[in-house]
Order: structure tokens, then sequence, then C-alpha cells
DNA sequence: ATTATTACTCAACTCACTTGAATTATCAAC
DNA sequence: GTTGATAATTCAAGTGAGTTGAGTAATAAT
């Protein structure tokens, strides 16, 4: 269903569309900087970056910030990411539901909605979805032309796999390319990308992985999946399934079983609710954690078993900076995995000199996948998607 | 130790490598190709193209290959790599010896030698790379100007991780950067990676690996390796050590074990060598495996087991087009690895719609990393770093 | 006050790709 | 066979975007 591109030469158009990536992303990852510095930093003249820069300020993507003298010589003119520049939509479709989300230039959510769904098909889909659209777009009051593209998050797998009907799939898809589907409808950028993958995504933006260049993230939807970022790229997998780190099994009291079955807020409703017949959402298991309950307490020690393995697969496949916890289950519980986990000695991960912890919590949220949703066009506004080798 | 090149901004001359290198690469890819075919291929006018080829032509890198009419108009000029338009020097650095190899452009291997390592501090291993470069070179009677590069396989990890003293590291290199060091002393571009990675980019030069843009390569060398490519490029991990399966724990006859301990060289040595106790090579387990020898068939049924899971998961972490399994392994156990071993059932790759085999074997060779080695700098020439959305 | 240093701008230049018209070679239809 | 459609190729002019070098402005150090 993920669409390849192949990749394209170069000329004077594309490298002006790369090279004012590369000067917003810069100005993003530092917060306010100046032309010659940016120059510096990508290579380029200051008159080139000076250029850019003009048109940037022209279409409202920046602004200036003051100066900033270091040292001798003229103090530099600062620019800043405006925030109010440009959205990016973000969209995440569940079997029963939709969310929308919009995030503005530098990341911040300025409108969250959920809308109820009771057909999945396409057409229903895309109905709800411009809907939310053009809510957000009124809530907020800013105009289409504004939008910069729009994220989706769908289920996975993509396509007939070997874990089709396993979970949260949307059969009604099976025969759509959802990427065409959006762009076709919404008529502005698509991405489409799964959950993890999303929620990566926006650690780079906002999270706690700005900064970083290759890391994982794990994030705990209703099962578990896990998002892969290698040099600011992710790492979608040949059909778009990469990630699904649920699915391998990893030995629980002496017995093999898939690590969703044991670390994923699914499993830990199941758990609990061994004693009252309840369906325990989000919040219920945040008390439970305030409350210390026992069974909870019990989980989270097998969970915590899991989670090393996990790490040790992860880290001797990827060996990336961090990896980071994250998704729709309460901090606390996240929190206490990353210190309550024994790190496994043998990995390429066990190194002295770190920057990074090995196991780091980022946002948790029930929206954590949307607003990533949206990451993945600001992302995209950030990060040319090339590198010149040396 | 592996240096992480700053992304630039794109200029001119820039553009110009990148699709000098898309031209290469598309030919490479097809064979033969004629001009307008490619401009379309890369979104570039032909007359771009034209102008490029004719650089390459001047520079010996393409030839003039007949002409082919596809429909009506006028036939299409076709041109093809030039074999003899440069080489590749690959080294491979082991603690007891240095293998060198040259490659063609078109990946052919016209040169291999190994030379015994008594020293394996840099100063020492220096001389040896120079005086292997040098005696290729004279045998081959091609000029310095000619090679486009060196690629380096050396043993991870690299840097101390938690794996140091678990095998073949080189202790004496530990404060050195390799990159730079051999970059220095030969004068030519440089790559350093590790067997694993460099064995895959052999598969996509000249092996089984050709169009494939997204697959995983399981390495046999003493251990276990796994190089992962990802839309064409390696994925290297945040310090270069991406891959190291070898120390992923797996379930055997009810115990956790590493798999590199049941799925490797090494671990059918120590298997084979209970009765008689010699150290067995390359050539005496190919006679076994002809020989039908029940403890080596007793080695791959376990060997299988290990297979089976660590193709769970790759498969559910990657996505890949196809696991390729290759290195210094009779190609017959390798066969007999790849057709007895009993698929996962649950991965995103047990999908019906599939061009490749789940697993497939490769090259198998004792040299296979030496010449991945050399493969490095021909997958550069062939590969534009970057790649332009949509 | 002078000088070194750095940021920035202007104008000229250059590189490499694009465009459009002209040319050539082939296939297909009459 | 002649004619017309089609496609590859080249030539020459045009364009976009980066680079270069000279000149100006603002600051810190001497």
């Amino acid at each position: 269903m993920m669409t390849i591109s192949s990749p394209k030469g170069s000329n004077a158009e594309r490298s002006r569309i790369i090279n004012r990536r590369a000067v917003m992303g810069s100005i993003h990852g530092a917060g306010i900087m100046g032309r010659a510095e940016i120059a510096r930093n990508l290579s380029l003249s200051t008159q080139a970056v000076s250029n850019i820069i003009a048109e940037l300020l022209e279409d409202g993507l920046l602004f200036e910030n003051g100066t900033r003298a270091s040292g001798r010589g003229l103090p530099a003119v600062q620019y800043a990411v405006n925030p109010d520049g440009g959205y990016a939509f973000g969209v995440e479709v569940r079997p029963s539901a939709i969310f929308g989300s919009l995030l503005d230039m530098r990341g911040k959510s300025v409108f969250t909605e959920r809308l109820p769904l009771t057909d999945a098909r396409p057409k229903a889909v895309i109905e709800h979805v411009i809907a939310l659209r053009d809510k957000g777009l009124k809530s907020v009051s800013i105009s289409e032309e504004k939008l910069l593209g729009a994220g989706i998050v769908m289920p996975g797998p993509f396509g007939r796999t070997g874990l089709a009907g396993q979970g949260s799939d949307l059969p009604e898809w099976d025969s759509v390319d959802p990427h065409k589907f959006f762009e076709d409808a919404l008529e502005i950028p698509v991405m489409v990308s799964n959950d993890a993958n999303a929620a990566a995504m926006a650690e780079r933006i906002t999270g706690v992985a700005q900064g970083l260049s290759s890391y994982a993230y794990l994030y705990f939807g209703t099962g578990l999946g896990l998002g892969i970022v290698s040099q600011g790229h992710l790492v979608p997998g040949a059909f778009g399934n990469a990630g699904e780190i649920g699915h391998v099994a990893v030995p629980i009291d002496g017995q093999m079983r898939s690590l969703e079955s044991v670390l994923s807020r699914l499993s830990a409703q199941r758990k609990l609710q061994n004693d009252d017949k309840q369906v325990l959402d989000f919040q219920s298991i945040a008390d439970l954690f305030t409350a210390k309950d026992s069974e909870l307490l019990e989980w989270l020690d097998t969970a915590s078993i899991a989670l090393g393995h996990a790490t040790q697969i992860i880290e001797n496949l990827f060996d990336p900076q961090t990896i980071i916890l994250g998704g729709a289950m309460p901090l606390g519980v996240l929190d206490y995995l990353v210190e309550n986990t024994s790190l496994p000695e043998l990995t390429v991960s066990n190194r002295s000199a770190r920057n990074e912890p090995r196991l780091k919590t980022g946002t948790s949220d029930r929206l954590t996948a949307t607003l990533g949703a949206a990451a993945l066009i600001l992302n995209q506004t950030y990060t040319p998607q090339f590198v010149v080798a040396h």
C-alpha cells in the first residue's frame, strides 16, 4: 500500500526545495539562528541562505527575532520559526472513531477532536475527515491555504498479512491505496503511516527525541508497535509494515509469548479485569497505579521482564541512541517500566560513553498517535529528504 | 566511531554529482539503457541526461552498446557500464589476517588475496593494506587513478560495548577512527563497515538483491550478523553497530540461547568437534554435509529452529522484501536451512502476494565480506544519497 | 581612536538544468 | 513506395539558484 517513490534527479528547483527545508530544519532545531550560522551549518553561501530566508519571511514561515553578538563582528540577525506560519493536520483512523489534530509550525497542538465512527468504509471516513478539518480550521480561524499537509495514521498492517485478523485492522480498506485516496480528497500533501511511526516523529518535532537522529520508539497503543528512525528518517519496511514488534515472541515464565500479550495496554486490561468484568480505560489504569494495585504491580513485573527482552532485540538490531516509551499508557506506568527494567548486558548499547539513557519515557497521551500524524508533515518540512555524502 | 555526516544544502555542483550517480545507477540496474529512458526514469530532461552521459563517456565509465527500437520513432542509442571504467578496493581486516579484493565497475572480482597478520596494530595493518592495493593494481595492470575508493570491513562492534571481549574485536583500534585513518593513508574515499553490511551490499551490486530496495541479509561469519538495507541504504545504527543479531536470545529446547550459539559456523564447528578434537574448516563442513553426517544434520535441525525465530524477529521488525542467507558457510548448508526452516506464521511477511521468497540464499564464500567491502564503494557510485519526495 | 572581526548586501558570474525548435530514424497506414 | 505519426536526439537560448568578490556596517579588542 505504501508507494515507494523512485528517486529523482536534482535540478535548480528541487535544490531550492531541499535547501528551504534544510534552512527551516536548522532553525527549528536550534530555536533561533542567524544567516551566516545557517550557511556554515549547511555548507552553503551566506548569500544563498539570505535569499532563501527572504523567501521564507515572505511566506510567513519565519520572523526576525532580534540580534545576537557572539564575540567581535556585526551581531547576527536571528530568525525563528513563526508558529502561525502553517499548520499540519493529523488524522488517526480507528475502527470505531476518527481523531483529528492541528499542530502549528512549532508542533504545538491547537486543536484536537474525536468523532465516533459507525461506518469505517472509505467514503464515510473521508466525510468525517473533511468535517474534522473544517471544524479545526474554523476553531482557530485559519485559512485552508495554511495547511501544509495531512498525516494519516491507520492501523497496520497494510495489506493482507499473516497478522490479518489479529487486531484492529480495517478490512474495508483492503483494496484502497490510502495515500492516493486521501490526497485526492484533501488536495494537500498526504503521508500515511502507522501509529508507532507517527508517534516516533512527534517526539522528534517537539518531544524527547529532538536532536536525535537514530532512535527507536516503543508505542503503547492497544497493542505494541515500534517506530524506527535511522538518520532522521523512518524505516518503513518494504510494504510499510516495519515495527510490528508486538508479535515477536519472548520467554515469560519459561513459556514463549508474544510481546503484545504481556506488554500492552490490552494485556494490562485483561490482567486487571480478572476480578471485576469491566473494561478499564486509560484513567482507571492510572488510578490503579497511583493506588499501587497489587494486580497491576504483578502485571508490571511481567511487563518489565518482557521489556528487557524487547530492549535486547532492539538494541542489538538497531544500535539506537535511545529507546523511547510512549503512547496511550499512563506516564507513571511507563516511568515505572523504565526504572524497574533490568537492562540486558549483552548488547551493543551497553557502553559506558552514552549521552542518552538506554530507555526513557516520551509523551504519554491517548492522542500521541493523532498528534504524531500531524508531526509526519512537520518533519517533512524540516528534514530534507536527502543526505550529501561527506 | 562512525562519523555521521551532517546534511548539506544543495547547489549546482552537488546536483551534478547526484545526477551522475543516479544515471549510473539506472544503467547499472537495467544493464543497458537509452538516454530518453533514463531521463524519464529520473524526471530529468533528456538534454540534461545527454550532457551527463557525454561526461561519463569521457570519463570512460560508460560505453555505447548499439541501438534499440521499441515501436515507432528513432531507435535509442543504448549505454552500458564499462567494467574497466573504475575499480573498487575492498579490504577485510581480521585479527589474524587481511583480505584484499578488487572489483570492476560491474562488480566482478578481478583480484583477491590474503595476507597473514601477526601484528594487528593500525600501523602494521595499513602497511599490509597498501601492499595489497599495490599488488592488486599491478596484477591487473590498472593505474591508481582508476580506484574509486576503498571499502574497509572490520570486526564490530565499534567502540567499547557490552559485547566487547565476546569475539573477534581488535582492541588495538579502540582509540582510532578507522575512517579517518584509512582515508588519510590511502588518499581515496573510504567507507568503513562491518562484515554483514558489506555482504548485504555485495548482493545488491551483483547478487540476488539486485533490484531490491528493502531487505535483510543474515551473514554467517564466525558468528552471525545482520545487514539491514532500507530503501537502498544501509541502516547503520547510531554508532555503526546495528545488526548484531547474533546476541539475540531465542528458545532452543526450552532454554534461551543466543542465536550465534546455535546458528553460526562456530557453533557448527563446536558441535562437530565433539568426536575428534580438530578444528573444522569451511571445506570440511561442506564435505560432512555432502556425506550427510548425522552430527551435522542434528546441528542443522537446531539451527533451523533458531532461523525460524530469527525470521520472525526480522520480518516483524523490518518487513523486508526478503531475507538473504550468505557468508562463509557452504551453500548446501544454507540451501538446506532455507528449505527446511518452517517459517513463522504470525509475521507481516506472511502474505500471499509476494514477488520474493521469504528466505533465500545469496553468495556463499569465505570472501563474501571482502568482496562486500569493495561493493560498498560501488553502491555509492550507483546510489545517489538522497530521495526527492514524490 | 584604531583595528580586527564578523554579518550582510549588491552585482556579476557560473553551473547545470529546462525549453522549444529543428533534425533524424524508424514503424505503420494507405 | 509514399506519407504520416512517433520517438530520440541535438542545438541554441533561457532560467533558476547557487557562488564569488568587493564593499559597507556594526561590534569587540587593542
